[in-house]
DNA sequence: GCCAACGTTGGC
DNA sequence: GCCAACGTTGGC
């Protein structure tokens, strides 16, 4: 088994934030619909593996926890649910198109770092989200960026 | 298979 | 609400 991985997973919270995941404790990750990101969500993510929260569009966008993939890839029925927000009518079970993970809470970043922040600190310049035009709802984290983004909590 | 038009994302 | 950047779509 390849080493532990890092993510960073993006949420609007008004649509499900991390206070919404601690409270559930866990959750199903489903409504993505982008292939770059289905491809790492079912292919590459490896159970056991962490990865950030990420607060988009809040005030400020901020990451605020840690979670864990707690599961392997599972086909994401939501997609054949014709009254979900991400209904594709080209999904059935026979052919899921889409894929979830599920996702346990972890705990909260000793305090959240909004991406001015993650801006200004050396050593992340290079990160996914702070890529110019970065629409990715996940994005790999390398372990030098987790331990910065993760250190004293 | 090209590529222009369109829709969406998301920080500001 | 603006707009730049990107993915997807569809006509050809």
């Amino acid at each position: 088994m390849a080493s532990k991985q890092y993510w960073l997973l993006k949420s609007e919270p008004d649509c499900y934030s991390f206070d919404d995941l601690k409270r559930d404790g866990h959750t199903e990750w489903t409504g993505i619909r982008n292939y770059t990101v289905r491809n790492m969500l079912r292919d590459t993510m490896q159970k056991g593996d962490l990865a950030l929260f990420y607060h988009s569009s809040a005030k400020p966008p901020a990451v605020v926890g840690i979670c864990e993939i707690a599961g392997d890839a599972i086909a994401d029925s939501t997609a054949w649910d014709k009254d979900d927000d991400h209904y594709d009518p080209k999904a059935s079970p026979d052919n899921p198109i889409w894929y979830a993970r599920k996702v346990k809470y972890v705990k909260p970043l000793k305090s959240p770092i909004s991406i001015s922040k993650l801006r200004e600190t050396p050593g992340l310049e290079g990160m996914g989200i702070l890529k110019k035009g970065s629409m990715l709802s996940v994005t790999p984290v390398t372990e030098e960026e987790w331990k910065i983004i993760t250190k004293g909590t």
